[in-house]
DNA sequence: ACGTTAGCAGACAGATCTGTCTACTATCAA
DNA sequence: TTGATAGTAGACAGATCTGTCTGCTAACGT
């Protein structure tokens, strides 16, 4: 029954208020007035800006991951299908209210590159290509490498998409197509 | 050898300046230093920013749609080696200096849904995805809605991902997969 | 009892951003 | 010649943004 500490405030309130409306769109007067916190609190806790937005990404990471490799678990164990499934995890961010596309996509257009912003949205893409490839090991792939890329492209493909027009029919050919690139790519070495 | 007009070199200077450092990021005072241009000339051709911003959208879009259907007439004639020709725009794209991703989406990240450079988004990304459509169409894909969607969301990953780490890879493997999925949505109907 | 830590409230500085306005110049067509 | 058109130069207003600083309050551990 705590309340929650002004950092979390902070928190909270910037990842709702940078993922509607952008990074560059919301100064840290509004984050602090609609989080409730005092202004030196909020300097205290994030001496600037992109300390929170770096803060604000790794949340976003966080939730994200979770959210793919629940998906994917969902779907297994067969790691094939664990390929296919994670993009569960983009159909129902695609139906969420408020959806507009990937955080990461959306700061790496507002951030320079060689900043930690960016360099924060780079890792965060590094990371999950090296878990999908790590699925496509497990799975038998002939070219782990080139499947986990190509099912990437998929991924951000639907996800930058959506930040257009949010059609959950591009989730689903996204599965599809996915379903058929794994296909493929396990076929040639572990035929049935 | 009359010099470009006012309207011009500002609209050159905002392409330059807007694709590499986003359009938020780039105030209008540099662009009217930087194109050499008086600031009532500016607010006479474009009387507020934003109106700049869907100027350079209209030019972009006339760029990217020429290097697209450039490249897939050089893999016609055959409306199925098109589509998959189409994706050496995006290589050459990942190989230029200064390469930074998709103008479109990066511009939809930095503006709010309903706006009307949100909207030239949109409508830009419509068209592509008719235009690949109707290419399905004369290859005589089953499911030319279908194939349509999961090329673009190809392309679209890779010009995303091309934000983050502009690997040449990338799209050598979009197309790669771009070949696979129009063989088999093709196959079904027009085998052999 | 006392110091430390966390937090609230808000003024302030300095930069920057969009957009307006005045005043002047050059070109060209009727 | 005269009037319209396109342009240059730059001051100015008003808003907004990041970040600093001063004061005050309350909880908690020793």
């Amino acid at each position: 029954m705590a309340p929650p500490s002004a950092r979390q405030r902070i928190l909270d309130t910037a990842f709702r208020l940078f993922y509607a409306h952008g990074i560059r769109a919301v100064g840290v007067d509004r984050i602090i007035g609609e989080s409730g916190v005092a202004k030196a609190t909020f300097y205290k806790h994030f001496p600037a800006k992109d300390d929170l937005v770096v803060a604000y990404l790794d949340r976003v990471d966080e939730v994200w991951s979770g959210q793919l490799h629940a998906a994917a678990e969902a779907a297994g164990p067969d790691p094939a299908d664990e390929l296919v499934g994670l993009f569960d995890a983009l159909a129902s961010a695609c139906r969420r209210d408020g959806y507009r596309g990937c955080a990461f996509i959306n700061a790496a257009a507002e951030s320079a590159p060689g900043t930690p912003v960016h360099d924060r949205t780079v890792a965060h893409k590094r990371e999950v290509l090296a878990w999908v490839r790590r699925l496509g090991v497990d799975a038998g792939a002939a070219d782990p490498d080139g499947l986990a890329r190509s099912l990437t492209l998929l991924l951000d493909g639907g996800l930058a998409s959506g930040a257009l027009d949010a059609d959950p029919e591009a989730a689903t050919r996204a599965k599809a197509s996915a379903a058929l690139l794994v296909a493929a790519a396990t076929s040639a070495t572990d035929n049935v």
